[in-house]
RNA sequence: CGGGGCGUGGCCCAGCCUGGUAGGGCGCUUGGUUUGGGACCAAGAGGCCGGCGGUUCGAAUCCGCCCGCCCCGACCA
């Protein structure tokens, strides 16, 4: 009853997710559609919340001694094409730059869907000697992929990412690379986004255009299909050959140096959203949420409005140097205020009013409690107080989300069962599988399930495929795909 | 790119069938009363009805074409 006329602004999350997920976009203010379909506009919320994952994820690739830089937007054709494989990945979504001003180009323009014919043009005239090596570098841009269904932050044409591009002495250096930065994101996404990934390789068709192997972390969002949140490419000497990579070895040879390539998007943003979001609108992880303690004043009838100021920024001023806290000073009423930064996902609320002030307290609600507890919480302890708070709040979040996960992975060994599983709950299958292309294909044909990864930490196959039944190479993870 | 739906002040929508010169709710502005789960009163501002063309004395309304958005399918981070 409480906010009937509210909740029907918002669809109910499970009753139809896809106009929850837009339009909770538009009510948080996290962005907004472009007059060119699949653009859209991050807005301030939303690129805060943005910005705060970038920090995060950018810290972690200095820590792993990755340096940032920029590359160019557009690159000629002719460089485009010179990995076969990865021109013919990335042809149907080119976008082409053919004119400047009234004249046509003599060569027309790519506008990089990705980076690594750019990188690869570089390296190979920084890269001398092994004493160049590795070359790790990093840069935070956007893409052009032109899309032909588009959903803001899980789909854009644009998106914003970052891409890392390595160049190693040995085989075994860019494998190791490949891998640690694979481990980097699972830790970003499950420590920070609070979201459980499985950790996995991508199968031949899955895999990325020109790469030797790819391997990528996967969600589970809650209508049951999977999100590649993040993918680390083995490329082996693919664009060192491509692009003319070499180095000049200890044993004085000159050889093609091995690269690797890594990147994770605002696509992500869009798992945030999904997994963690209720009926009543987002709900932010703590770690990056862009404001993570709203205090909402209320005026009393006998309201003493100095002493309610001033209580309100003791209690800021006391947690802003740790946490980013706002206070809602707006003439809205306070019903409206909850209801507001519960749709943007702030983690903690403080309420702060004339009984409050009497009893040298405030009222304290964590977002992701469905009862909406009202906590009395003393003035004396209160930081100690809001940070394990916080702290709770994350865990509950990531393991709320580790729950529905096992809740909706299920083990298979028929075809039949497979199919029940896929027309009905869907989720995630682990199943035997025989490795082939073409099996994979049917598999999807009949089920609009897909190879999402043959997950790293599962044993190989104990049994025949479970769709053809020739021998089992391995376990894979299935699912529909975002 | 196929199938379906929808385009009317910032947002949600009525009006269209049966043509006669645009209306409601929310929001916004100003003033006042309010403030512990989306307050109330009063006075205002704001729209060449997605675009182009056609029919007609007259088009939001009828016809054609185009564009955009949403949902569902094939391709993708």
């Amino acid at each position: 009853m409480e906010d009937k006329e509210f909740a029907k602004e918002l669809p109910k999350k499970h009753e139809d997710i896809s106009r929850w997920y837009t339009d909770v976009i538009a009510k948080a203010e996290l962005a907004d559609y472009w007059l060119v379909r699949g653009f859209m506009v991050i807005r301030p919320y939303g690129y805060a919340l943005w910005e705060n994952m970038t920090a995060l994820l950018d810290a972690r690739f200095k820590a792993t001694g990755h340096k940032n830089a920029y590359f160019p937007l557009l690159l000629p054709e002719s460089l485009l094409v010179k990995e076969a494989q990865h021109v013919e990945g990335f042809a149907p979504q080119v976008a082409w730059v053919t004119e400047a001003g009234t004249e046509p180009l003599e060569e027309r323009l790519a506008v990089r869907p990705t980076s690594e014919a750019i990188f690869g043009t570089m390296y190979s005239k920084w890269i001398q000697s092994w004493r160049d090596l590795p070359m790790l570098i990093n840069q935070w841009c956007s893409v052009v992929r032109w899309e032909k269904r588009t959903l803001p932050f899980l789909r854009t044409t644009e998106f914003l990412w970052q891409e890392g591009h390595t160049a190693h002495r040995t085989e075994e250096d860019g494998v190791e690379e490949t891998m640690r930065m694979l481990e980097v994101y699972r830790d970003f996404v499950e420590a920070e986004l609070a979201i459980p990934v499985v950790k996995g390789r991508k199968s031949e068709s899955e895999k990325f255009p020109g790469a030797v192997d790819t391997y990528t972390i996967e969600a589970l969002l809650p209508d049951g299909r999977a999100l590649q949140s993040a993918t680390s490419h083995h490329l082996g000497q693919n664009f060192a050959r491509a692009f003319n990579i070499t180095f000049q070895d200890l044993d004085g040879e000159r050889r093609h140096v091995w690269t690797t390539s890594w990147g994770l998007s605002t696509r992500t943003v869009g798992a945030v959203i999904m997994v963690h979001g209720d009926d009543s609108g987002l709900i932010l992880p703590p770690r990056i949420a862009p404001v993570q303690v709203i205090i909402v004043p209320i005026h009393g009838k006998d309201a003493d409005e100095p002493a309610l100021r001033e209580a309100v920024d003791k209690v800021s001023s006391a947690l802003s140097p740790r946490f980013r806290v706002e206070a809602d000073w707006s003439d809205k009423r306070p019903g409206w205020k909850f209801n507001e930064w519960e749709m943007r996902g702030v983690p903690i609320r403080l309420e702060l009013g004339p009984r409050d002030l009497r009893a040298r307290q405030v009222t304290l609600v964590r977002r992701d409690d469905l009862e909406r507890k009202k906590q009395p919480v003393p003035w004396d302890g209160l930081e100690a107080r809001v940070a394990a708070e916080l702290e709770a709040v994350q865990g509950a979040l990531f393991q709320r989300a580790l729950q529905f996960r096992a809740a909706n992975t299920r083990r298979v060994t028929s075809g039949e069962e497979f199919r029940r599983v896929m027309e009905g709950p869907r989720g995630f299958i682990l199943a035997d599988w025989c490795g082939d292309a073409a099996c994979e294909a049917r598999i999807k044909d009949e089920t609009g399930a897909t190879v999402r990864c043959l997950p790293l930490d599962t044993e190989a196959a104990k049994g025949p495929c479970t769709w053809c039944g020739r021998p089992g190479q391995a376990q894979a993870l299935f699912a529909r795909a975002y």
